[in-house]
DNA sequence: AGTGTCGCCTGAATGC
DNA sequence: TGCATTCAGGCGACAC
């Protein structure tokens, strides 16, 4: 049993949290009969699905998975719940015979029959809630351009190389188009470009396939250690609050403006440190000297 | 088709 | 102290 409340997600939801938040909420909720559904709003980004509460209500959580930065929820109908959590969302989850009140930002609280209960908490409401036949799902608008799964097979050099050839993008813009690569957000892309030793401004086009080659590698390693970070934390879930995010304590580049690179003697020292620039109207992190 | 910009939203941080 | 401004960014819409 999870301890109550628990929280997750108190980081910017990238692909790690989102993974993290969807093991979680499987280990907790599959298997469990829909009891109550009070939707405490009409809307997030988008309206909540019409007749949503009588739709889950009855229904059994039966499976439970991640694409993208989105959790999907399998029904034993077939239909499938859809959760994005934009930038701020949270899922709250609460124990059997625990108090639980709903907050100003608990847009959708899920109550099983067994009496514990999980809410959707968003303060930015860019998140999104979706229900869907479960055949429909990978045709549906936000599902059907989303490239390959870094973490997966199809997602590697040879696959990248062609599709940034002749772009002229920078490349951080590049590897953060969920339509080449999903999952990637702003700090993992800044992440994986330091490790890489990727000027974030290149053309996308113009990075060799060998560059490409530690790219694909880095963002496998940065995002997998993101997860596993994550999921140690839930493992040890007794401890502390349930924080999760103690993978930003790796963070190399990302946040850290003026700051020196943690790499020894690097010649950022010298140079101003790690550098901020505005790309996409997004925040780039790097290392004038690494990175290049 | 590729590329760039904007708006959604509100809490936290900063500025005066 | 308090009010105003800026910043954070995933994603879709839109313009060129």
């Amino acid at each position: 049993m999870v301890p109550a409340p628990f929280l997750w997600g108190l980081g910017m939801p990238e692909l790690p949290e989102v993974e993290t938040v969807m093991r979680g909420m499987e280990a907790a909720l599959c298997g469990s009969r829909i009891a109550r559904v009070d939707v405490r709003r009409k809307d997030l980004r988008v309206p909540f699905p019409k007749g949503l509460a009588k739709s889950l209500e009855g229904r059994v959580l039966a499976q439970f998975s991640r694409r993208a930065k989105y959790v999907l929820a399998r029904l034993d109908d077939g239909q499938v719940l859809v959760i994005h959590l934009g930038m701020s969302g949270r899922v709250q989850l609460v124990a059997s015979g625990e108090d639980f009140t709903p907050g100003k930002h608990d847009h959708l609280v899920v109550t099983m029959a067994d009496g514990c209960a999980f809410a959707l908490n968003d303060a930015r409401r860019f998140g999104v809630v979706l229900l869907l036949p479960g055949d429909k799902v990978e045709s549906h608008a936000s599902f059907k351009t989303l490239g390959p799964e870094p973490l997966g097979n199809a997602f590697d050099a040879a696959y990248l190389e062609q599709k940034l050839k002749g772009r002229k993008t920078a490349v951080k813009i590049a590897i953060m188009d969920q339509r080449i690569v999903v999952g990637v957000g702003n700090i993992y892309a800044c992440e994986a470009l330091y490790q890489a030793g990727i000027d974030p401004r290149r053309a996308a086009g113009a990075v060799t396939r060998a560059e490409l080659e530690k790219l694909v590698t880095a963002i496998r390693d940065v995002l997998g250690r993101a997860i596993a970070a994550g999921g140690s934390t839930l493992r040890d879930y007794k401890q502390a609050d349930g924080e999760l995010g103690y993978f930003q304590h790796e963070f190399k580049v990302y946040g850290r403006e003026g700051e020196p690179c943690p790499a020894r003697g690097c010649g950022c020292k010298k140079a101003g440190g790690v550098q901020r620039i505005t790309q996409g109207g997004r925040s780039t992190f790097f290392c004038p000297a690494r990175q290049r």
